[in-house]
DNA sequence: CCTTACATACCAACCGGTCTGTTTGCTATT
DNA sequence: AATAGCAAACAGACCGGTTGGTATGTAAGG
């Protein structure tokens, strides 16, 4: 794989699980065992302009993910279930998210430098069309649909968080059965 | 007032609009108008004791404002409706979230300090027990209203995130609307 | 031969934390 | 009542390590 490539890959994983601040370059570079030369090469503007490339990145790996389960199940729920599935294994297995979320960045960045924040918008709002477009091919009405879009989006996110405090999955799944709940409408 | 809760007071802000390490100890020292020796007499483990010392305070903050809230409203639905009112207020008058969050602390720290996520966790089941309580009383079942609690706060706590985002107080808006869904069990 | 793709050395600024004063207020003794 | 003593409550200088960022060097490829 080639050098940037590499750098946006390995620097992805460190800012979902330690967020921003936390991540100094230099961690990063050991992690691609690469040197600043490499990084500012590709990066001129240095670690932001890293971050918002790994955001970028982020959101085309969701997105096609996101799409293809909600292409391979007939219903809202049922995709959405399987989702959370993958959410929780790939928690149980890792230790750690490093899936969909990116809730560091959000809370740590998003007051602080606008082009991040832009980022994040647009990979929440990529999301939320997801389920719009399911929603609404459901019969829902455009609306309904947006809202409770919203509703998936932030709960699940919520969930997210929660199960990083308590240490347990316990949450995400508990989301996971409401599910039928959330998407009466 | 007293230094010690000066300190806390203005370091629960600065860590509440921009997360832990990005507020630099220097800069919660000025805030104070106070020095170093003040910051470490009163908390001889530094920062992170600080942290701590805000987190329990925003803990009883929290406790103490939700509790009136629930009290003086009749149903949950009322008194949460009134609650994410106050947030939305809150963040127009301000600009930032200052009043029950802490996501970013969240994020940045569970996965690092075990006291710091300790103390977040014990947060949230304040917060999720008030719910519970609350809706005991109104008929649900111990289950039902433990889950529903669940699903009210990482909804609440996954729209705040998008708020900031967005920077708009649209998807609390949304969720308030959405409560009559969300507490139908 | 000149651009791309790095490596390496270097830098000032800042980080959290420590150490050593110094002031202040209470308290026990005379 | 005066004073001695002592601990609490800071102030401020200082420190090594790390930070993100830059400037220069260099090897490879077209």
């Amino acid at each position: 794989m080639d050098t940037k490539s590499l750098m946006i890959e390995k620097a992805t994983l460190l800012f979902q699980q330690k967020g921003y601040k936390s991540v100094g370059v230099s961690e990063i570079l050991k992690a691609c065992d690469v040197t600043k030369g490499a990084l500012y090469h590709h990066f001129p503007n240095g670690k932001e302009e890293l971050l918002i490339a790994c955001l970028k990145s982020l959101k085309e790996a969701i997105t096609i993910d996101m799409e293809d389960i909600f292409k391979r199940h007939s219903s809202t729920q049922e995709a959405t279930q399987f989702m959370i599935n993958k959410l929780i294994r790939n928690l149980e297995t890792e230790g750690k998210l490093t899936g969909y979320t990116f809730s560091s960045i959000v809370s740590e960045m998003a007051t602080v430098s606008e082009p991040v924040r832009q980022a994040c918008n647009s990979l929440y709002e990529n999301i939320q069309t997801i389920y719009y477009t399911k929603l609404v091919t459901e019969g829902f009405s455009n609306e309904a649909a947006s809202d409770v879009a919203l509703l998936m989006t932030t709960s699940i996110e919520g969930a997210i968080m929660l199960c990083q405090t308590q240490q347990s999955t316990a949450p995400l799944k508990t989301i996971s059965k409401l599910l039928p709940t959330i998407l009466k409408g």
